[in-house]
DNA sequence: CTAGACTGACTGAGTAGTCAGTCTGTTTCG
DNA sequence: CGAAACAGACTGACTACTCAGTCAGTCTAG
């Protein structure tokens, strides 16, 4: 019985399992900060202690390392945005200076989406549509949480949530990039400044009560 | 005499010059799209109509002919957000969103800063001092213009000027790659939107009048 | 003794930069 | 005025190197 699609569950031993799960770490740190393009096979098995054909033994191809990195993040970051229930309503904005908050803690680790993000912008792009659809998604559901509350009466109503929803990523991203060539600026503070100021101008006129 | 430092006005016949700017004009589209370690010398050659010593003729380096196309992007961005004088004030939002708007116009070069600092994240990355720096101005200047603007009554004063202008860069380099990866989200409305809710939120009291 | 986890050696496709020489238009000089 | 000299703008061939992916074979835990 041929396994169907690209290795959809076929486990190793726990060995392996342990060695994929080191790659994928060490992969996530060298993407973020020198993107797919800028970063070596070679480099990444080094450091996880491999050779680099052992490192193929594992991801036999650097593509499916690159989706492996992109499947934990994602996860990562769906822990993030929506750990704590999938409408935190004005919540959100908290939620998000959070994060910004959290970068100091692992900072290697930032950065990587808006880096590959950046690597493919091209229509050749390989990881183009993931990232692209990933994105759209993302957008979606914050304008679902900012209609939701809308309609809770929590958020004025005279605001386009889906706008408002691209202009918080945008900022969020954005943000991100700024403190990756300038990790010296005041990206936490600017971005509890951002939310505090935020939920003030969407907050409707009952809920001021 | 031997000319001090590396070329400083070494022109050449004018059909050189204008090989020069046409070799500048085409990296930058392939730079914007596919960024420095995506784009060959070949490639940006060919499209040039020269071969590729021929364009290693008069840039003698890649670094050389990246550093040229900044400086000519580093001027079309100055006469675009500092074209109507160095303290436009509250137009300031204004003219982001045109420059926003404008982006249809010559989709192609749109996003140059923005992959290239993402290729820079890394400390080895070679353009990055200079991107920080050139980030870290553009910040300062229009943290000052905010400043001036509240020293004139125009800006409610109790926003943090240097924080505000962190943000405005954040939400307009966020939106250039949102829009770069998904070309149809409505980038332009997003930030007409963003910048008549800027303005309100900023406004003081007085000026209301 | 076997399957999973590798390694070392290799291949082939790029890719930046070098170099020696050519072509063409302009300037110098007899 | 015409030939010679020259300088700028190239080209084609090549070098030195990097890197993803292949392959045949080895080692080890269970």
């Amino acid at each position: 019985m041929p396994d169907v699609g690209p290795s959809l569950a076929k486990t190793g031993s726990a060995r392996g399992i342990a060695r994929k799960e080191l790659i994928i770490d060490v992969a996530t740190r060298f993407l973020a900060r020198n993107g797919a393009r800028g970063t070596t096979l070679g480099e990444i098995a080094a450091e996880a202690g491999v050779s680099q054909a052992g490192l193929l033994y594992h991801f036999s191809t650097k593509d499916e390392l690159l989706h492996a990195v992109l499947d934990r993040r994602d996860e990562f970051e769906d822990s993030l945005l929506w750990g704590e229930g999938s409408d935190p309503g004005l919540r959100i904005f908290e939620i998000i200076a959070e994060i910004v908050g959290s970068w100091s803690e692992r900072p290697e680790i930032v950065g990587l989406v808006a880096v590959l993000v950046a690597e493919n912008v091209g229509y050749d792009g390989a990881l183009r549509p993931r990232l692209a659809s990933k994105y759209r998604l993302t957008v979606d559901r914050i304008a679902s949480t900012l209609r939701a509350a809308q309609l809770r009466g929590e958020v004025r109503a005279d605001v386009d949530a889906h706008l408002k929803s691209i202009e918080i990523l945008a900022f969020l991203s954005g943000l991100e990039m700024a403190w990756l060539v300038s990790p010296e600026i005041a990206a936490a503070e600017t971005a509890a400044e951002w939310a505090r100021h935020q939920v003030l101008a969407l907050r409707s006129a009952e809920e001021h009560a």
